[in-house]
RNA sequence: GCUGAAGUGGUGGAAUUGGUAGACACGUUGGACUUAAAAUCCAAUGUCCAUUAGGACGUACGGGUUCAAGUCCCGUCUUCAGUACCA
């Protein structure tokens, strides 16, 4: 009986899907564990191998998790709002619902074929009323809280609005808006109730706000930064401004200090908790007022009350070094202190600035560029008056927009004051500063500075501080690189906001009449008049006495209100999908109680590691707030996160030969393409083996840029060249008097490879001419001939990012049907660390084939299988019990690639032996069950089990069966290892020297010198120092 | 610049605690079986020197610690990823 893998993994995965093998339950006497990936959005290009790969890992674990006897929740659905369907459906006019089904049916169809332990019964697609009803309904919760920095947590709105009916706001601590006016509690008693709704927005934790974004006119949307180049749209060029724009935001820096302690608690990466640390960006330091100085005069006493500066500094220790202050270009206080002499220069340089992008700015750190505005400020302590200048190095959107500046202690300010001839004052103890700043702060006294001379950065901070607090200029303060998060896209295929408007004020629709859907339109593009696909919808307006969604025209303003316009975010329906698992039908709440105690939080989380700064901070905030409005008890989503690395291609490529001949100058084409070949046929294409003989081996071709490959100078060359490409007589001739030369350039062309087999050869040429490249193409292959076809042609091969562009995407469908979903399996665990990123190779999948193939045999034979009783021998257990021992401590490590290893090393091992015995032949089959789960359940079916194997407990490991009874002991002398000796382990260091020293390899190693001495580390090693 | 990860045969990679560097595979070469091919099986395969025995070199580079270093320490270089005029 042979393998036949097809058949054996269609019947599992029939079985599977049958018996509901994998379904998870929400009451159960096992310990819970959840094995979550990261939510994948269905793609109409279906998955590459590059794909499962975090799939496959997480499986292992959650099949592995079984066996070892928990109750493993292992689910999966669809991120499936987002822009690739709604830009079909721009470009199609196809509902993107429709796109969205098709391409998830790919999505299933592929991942069942993989054997994935999922459980299908908790599917969630965000795109689903069912389930954006609780999106909204979060976004409300959202709406109805303010954070108390007092209690440190998220409260109901309505505790704020009672302390503002009884005390009024002066003694509220909240993370709110900038600027909130003060009030009392008779104040506030006396408002509007459209003052009061204004009021408490600013408290809200989702809130309307303008925000200034990149706007495109001619595409009607907004734009990310990483979607504009040069200032213009990266999709069409066209220009883009930045606008003013109404829209949600989420008020996250309220989260910030939590989202930073929180890292500290789980077990994530570094580098993705160092991103993190870096988004959320916390710095602690002072916030520092300097009053600016009249123009008139710049005298002390006429100092003019309005116009203040604020700034925020690290190093309130060196205020005395203060020379200059920098404002951005865009500080609102720029135009009313800049006097009139300066007036025009300064506008010229806003002017200036604004035409370059945020990124052009940022990427240019180069260029020192600055206007003094005439203006002054007075320096807090010393009295003088300080210079005050814009400059584009200040950004308005950090900090307070504007900078205090110390140019002997930071480099940027230095670099500045440099180039405008500003002063730099030495505040520091014995450094000197003539050629940089000197920004080390730890081991620095500061000097000429009053009342901190002699201080460290420590003191000095503190004591500044405390003086700026009695001048009531200036206090300690924490500032958070984080920015609250904006909410609203204008946008079709997303959320729709459960929002209408009353006089320009938005009010939530009550959770009772959730989900507010997605209205259609008869087209997904933005309105002549610039507002969102949803203003498209003829049916999108509010009525609040049927509670219905109802036509615009009977919009009136008293009862019939208009909805809101934009949709939300792709991070809106992630943020919180992984409890939607946990109880994912349920139509009364988001997820039970019960459901949300029992399975608490995701256990082990797998994913890319470019969501570490968007989705992972995103559902980590919205989890906080949760669990202090009461609606969940965990504090953090995914307790372990791994970021599986990528999988590259291996692009094949061959290379187009052009031949020239050229003057010996070089300068002059003497002609270019004056061959035979070149004038009937379009294209010569060479081997990769080829070029690298013709140069003896000297020059790789380069697989990324086209360049001279070769200049032909050697006369024998030349001539089995010009032989080969037929080259004309008269260029012959002057090429061999040395007038001209032959010149051979060539541009790398990439080709499919799955066109190519295992040792980098064409296989089918037939295929290729399809390409019009190939049409009538003619081939040097390995050999050197020309030939329209055939012959052994090798390609080059080159790493590069999988992706159709490059030609270079395998589908795993193929290789399933080739190879079967265990090998694919195994293979893409095979191919290195799970973290690692690393290239695909197909051609090294007959490699783990092959061991299936080999471990079919030792269970099967051609007359059935030959499985038995018989008692295992030593050896046997010697092989299954260091196999057990060293799969399990994979498993734990994440380190699947070894464990394929071990499989393989057992396999080989056991067939050696010639086990037949069920005793080891069964554990080993659960063993192997995470990994190749279709052969494992067909071997263990054939073994006489009438269940899955999915939850046959995991091989205890027994350390007897691994004891020896000696030790093959690398013998070395000076550390150089010369030969082995077989001892054994008993014996103890003396009889290990004694045996060692007699040995007649060692007399001869030493030919008589004596030993200087002797390291012996029992079980280990010999080393002999002479 | 900063942060993080990494650098080992022709290739993917192994060596988890400092103790036989290159496990396990791919590829390559040779052989068996076959009319032939495929499949399968066997052997060799880090580089260099040597007929053999054996020897020298070898984990990006330069130092160091140690009886012993891919592993630890110091310095340098390179690659990849993220991030950036963050005050």
């Amino acid at each position: 009986m042979q393998y036949h893998f097809n058949e054996i993994e269609a019947k599992w995965q029939k079985y599977w899907a049958e018996n509901k093998t994998f379904q998870a339950v929400n009451q159960s006497n096992k310990p819970k564990y959840y094995v979550l990936d990261m939510f994948p959005y269905p793609s109409g290009a279906g998955l590459h191998v590059g794909h499962p790969l975090g799939y496959i890992a997480s499986d292992i674990y959650a099949r592995y998790k079984r066996h070892k006897g928990f109750n493993v929740l292992h689910p999966q659905g669809y991120d499936s709002f987002g822009l690739p369907a709604e830009q079909y459906a721009i470009q199609t006019g196809q509902h993107p619902a429709i796109t969205t089904e098709t391409n998830i049916k790919t999505y299933r169809r592929q991942l069942d074929q993989i054997g994935f332990s999922f459980d299908w019964s908790r599917e969630v697609r965000t795109s689903d009323p069912s389930y954006y009803k609780w999106t909204q309904w979060i976004f409300i919760q959202l709406f109805e809280s303010w954070y108390n920095n007092d209690s440190n947590k998220a409260e109901a709105i309505e505790t704020l609005v009672s302390k503002f009916a009884s005390e009024g706001n002066t003694h509220v601590n909240a993370v709110c808006d900038d600027n909130i006016e003060a009030f009392t509690a008779e104040q506030w008693n006396s408002f509007s109730s459209e003052k009061q709704q204004d009021i408490l927005l600013q408290y809200r934790l989702t809130y309307l706000a303008e925000t200034e974004v990149n706007w495109c006119p001619a595409l009607g949307t907004v734009l990310a930064n990483d979607e504009i180049v040069n200032g213009v749209s990266e999709r069409g060029g066209h220009p883009v401004i930045r606008k003013k724009m109404t829209q949600w935001s989420m008020r996250i820096s309220a989260y910030a200090e939590r989202l930073l302690q929180g890292l500290d608690t789980i077990d994530w990466t570094d580098s993705l908790k160092e991103s993190q640390r870096n988004w959320i960006g916390k710095s602690v330091g002072a916030s520092v007022t300097f009053k600016v100085l009249s123009n008139e005069e710049c005298h002390a006493e006429l100092v003019e009350a309005s116009h203040k500066i604020e700034v925020f500094t690290t190093r309130p220790d060196t205020i005395f070094g203060v020379s200059f202050m920098t404002l951005a270009p865009e500080h609102e206080l720029v135009s009313e202190i800049t006097t009139p002499e300066q007036k025009a220069e300064v506008e010229a340089y806003i002017q200036a600035t604004a035409k370059r992008s945020e990124r052009d700015r940022m990427a240019d750190v180069k260029t020192i560029s600055g206007v003094f505005t005439g203006a002054y400020a007075e320096h807090p302590f010393s009295k003088e008056p300080i210079p005050i200048w814009i400059g584009d190095y200040v950004l308005a959107g950090y900090g307070t927009g504007a900078v205090m500046s110390v140019p002997c202690g930071d480099q940027r300010d230095y670099d500045f004051a440099k180039h405008f001839n500003i002063p730099i004052p030495n505040i520091f103890e014995g450094v000197d500063i003539s050629e940089e700043a000197h920004a080390d702060k730890d081991h620095t006294i500061i000097a000429n500075s009053d009342f901190l001379n002699g201080m460290n950065y420590k003191k000095a901070t503190k004591r500044a501080i405390f003086e700026l607090e009695q001048l009531g200029q200036g206090e300690g303060k924490t500032n958070y690189r984080l920015r609250d998060a904006v909410f609203s896209r204008q946008r079709y295929w997303g959320e729709p906001f459960p929002v209408y408007y009353v006089n320009g004020k938005p009010q939530m629709i009550d959770k009772a009449h959730l989900p507010i859907r997605l209205p259609d339109v008869e087209k997904y593009l933005p309105t002549e008049t610039g507002e969102p696909p949803l203003g498209r919808a003829d049916v999108w307006a509010w009525c609040t006495e049927t509670h219905l969604v109802v036509s615009n025209d009977k919009i009136n303003n008293t009862t019939v209100f208009p909805l809101e316009l934009n949709t939300m975010p792709g991070w809106a329906g992630s943020s919180w999908y992984f409890f939607r698992y946990m109880d994912a039908h349920n139509d009364q709440k988001f997820a039970s109680e019960d459901a949300l105690n029992y399975w608490e939080n995701v256990d082990l989380y797998i994913g890319g590691s470019e969501h570490a700064t968007g989705h992972l901070l995103y559902s980590r905030f919205w989890v906080k707030f949760m669990k202090d409005r009461g609606f969940v008890n965990v504090e953090e989503p995914f307790k372990k996160l791994i970021n599986q690395g990528m999988i590259l291609g291996t692009s094949a490529i061959v290379y187009r030969i052009n031949i020239k001949t050229v003057d010996a100058s070089k300068n002059r084409i003497i002609s270019d393409g004056a061959f035979k070949y070149i004038s009937v046929k379009s294209n010569i294409f060479a081997s990769y083996n080829y070029l690298v003989s013709i140069s003896n081996n000297e020059i790789k071709p380069s697989s990324t840029n086209s360049g001279l490959f070769f200049e032909a100078k050697n006369k024998e060359l030349i001539f089995s060249l010009m032989k080969l490409f037929e080259v004309e007589n008269e260029y012959l001739e002057q090429v061999l008097d040395g007038n001209c030369v032959l010149e051979i350039t060539y541009d790398p062309i990439r080709i499919d490879v799955n066109n190519i087999n295992n040792s980098d050869e064409i296989i089918d040429f037939d295929k290729m001419k399809l390409w019009n490249e190939f049409e009538n193409a003619l081939f040097i292959n390995d050999s050197g001939h020309i030939e329209d076809e055939g012959g052994v042609f090798t390609v080059g091969r080159e790493v590069e990012k999988m992706s159709k562009r490059w030609l270079n995407v395998v589908n795993p469908d193929s290789i399933c049907e080739q190879y079967g979903a265990d090998s694919l399996r195994l293979y893409e665990m095979f191919l290195g660390p799970l973290e690692q990123a690393k290239p695909w190779n197909t051609a090294g999948i007959t490699g783990v084939h092959g061991f299936l193939k080999k471990l079919w045999k030792l269970y099967v034979g051609e007359n059935g299988l030959h499985v038995n009783d018989s008692e295992p021998t030593k050896d046997n257990l010697k092989t299954l019990h260091k196999t057990i021992k060293k799969v399990e401590e994979d498993i734990e490590n994440f380190s699947f690639n070894t464990s394929v290893s071990t499989f393989m090393i057992a396999v080989n091992e056991l067939t050696t032996q010639k086990c037949t015995s069920k005793k080891v032949l069964e554990p080993l089959l659960v063993l192997l069950s995470p990994y190749a789960p279709h052969i494992a359940e067909e071997l263990y079916s054939q073994l006489g089990y009438n269940e899955s194997i999915s939850t046959a407990p995991f091989p205890k490991f027994d350390a007897s069966h691994l004891v020896e009874s000696s030790k093959n002991y690398p013998i070395s002398f000076n550390g150089k290892m010369r030969f082995t000796l077989e001892l054994p382990m008993d014996m103890s260091k003396d009889e290990i020297e004694a045996a060692v020293m007699s040995h007649e390899k060692t007399k001869a190693q030493l030919q008589g010198r004596e030993p200087k001495k002797v390291i012996i580390v029992p079980g280990k090693i010999v080393n002999i120092v002479e």
